[in-house]
DNA sequence: TTTTTAGATCAACCAATGTTGATTTCACTT
DNA sequence: AAGTGAAATCAACATTGGTTGATCTAAAAA
């Protein structure tokens, strides 16, 4: 079902959603982007709507999946998040436009897809909390308001698709490094003697 | 020119655009929430575009002057992202909606707006890039790459306004705080005998 | 060769959306 | 009481945008 033709219109559809929003962009937009008539989409998409929702619930399921294998390898809360880390920074390297729309574009979904989706966001969220609360309890976070902690470990990552959307990223380990390294300790060079 | 009437309908429209962004949010979503007709709201503004790029390029002058005030009181490193802290923590307060705008409704402008908006957010980039980059050479800060360590101390901040228009924030300096913890000394509990 | 089938083309439709102009309402000034 | 000006109402327009159906092309299957 998927040809050549189809994934070059996802990629150019998907690019021009990053930069001109779901509405905004227009299915004029993608034919010309495609250099074809607007009819001839249809071959690839029953409607722009669907293709949202698809894309937009495909990327979150692999987010989902990610992070359920992170919890079932029941490792200590500091692995945990490195492993969180790694999965954003693979994810976001990978398919750094479908991450995008996860962050901009959901609010386009109609129901009940919208409060499906904001339920498994929630979810995730939830899962994610759980760990950073976790963490501060049994002493090896810092003791700070959970909601807030969780918020800005999320935060920390959710800007990556920025990034690796407009340059090619040379050291992924870097990143990943660099970025746990913020996490955890922070941007203060640790006194030393 | 600015009365009781503007203020509530600015403030009605700008959570509708929150809530379904610009393109989704319509001139008769505006006269529903307000009990008026369409036609209504032109008495109030002359067009729905020129009603966002107004709001787009206060908010923005409101960052600028704060991040000038903090550069032209010649601080050290550490006390200009505590002061950079406050500011977000304090517009993110008093203007959450706007915020929003800033961080999700800029492509909508036309140009030479556009253009103008992303010159601005450019120069409001590389000053904080300038002073994260002058801790990094001096050694108050972490050695890493500098862009990235902009990118993760303005994730650290952008996400707020989400928090503040969800819930009342109970205590201002408590946030500022747990927010300057993490983006000097990061999550993890300091060791300690 | 005939048949089939996916893909391209063209014209058109219909709902939605930003905007305008003409007219009326109504409070407030003189 | 008359007049002024802002604000409300109503109807309508022009454009845009997603979608459809009919037709044509051409390559693959039979």
């Amino acid at each position: 079902m998927i040809n050549e033709k189809h994934a070059v219109f996802r990629q150019k559809a998907l690019r021009l959603i990053l930069e001109k929003g779901y509405k905004g962009a227009t299915m004029r937009d993608f034919a010309d982007a495609l250099g074809c008539d607007v009819a001839n989409i249809y071959n690839y998409i029953p409607s722009k709507k669907s293709f949202l929702t698809e894309e937009l619930f495909q990327m979150s399921e692999r987010f989902h999946e990610g992070l359920d294998q992170i919890i079932a390898a029941k490792l200590g809360v500091e692995d945990e998040i490195r492993q969180l880390v790694r999965l954003y920074v693979q994810l976001s390297l990978d398919y750094p436009l479908q991450v995008a729309l996860l962050s901009n574009e959901w609010r386009h979904l109609d129901q009940p897809e919208l409060i499906e989706f904001l339920d498994e966001r929630n979810r995730y969220e939830r899962k994610i909390r759980k760990i950073v609360g976790r963490g501060i309890k049994s002493g090896e976070l810092a003791k700070i308001n959970p909601d807030v902690a969780t918020h800005l470990v999320l935060a920390s990552l959710r800007w990556l698709f920025i990034y690796t959307s407009e340059q090619p990223v040379k050291n992924r380990i870097t990143l990943e490094n660099e970025i746990l390294s913020f996490i955890f300790k922070g941007l203060l060079r640790p006194a030393s003697g």
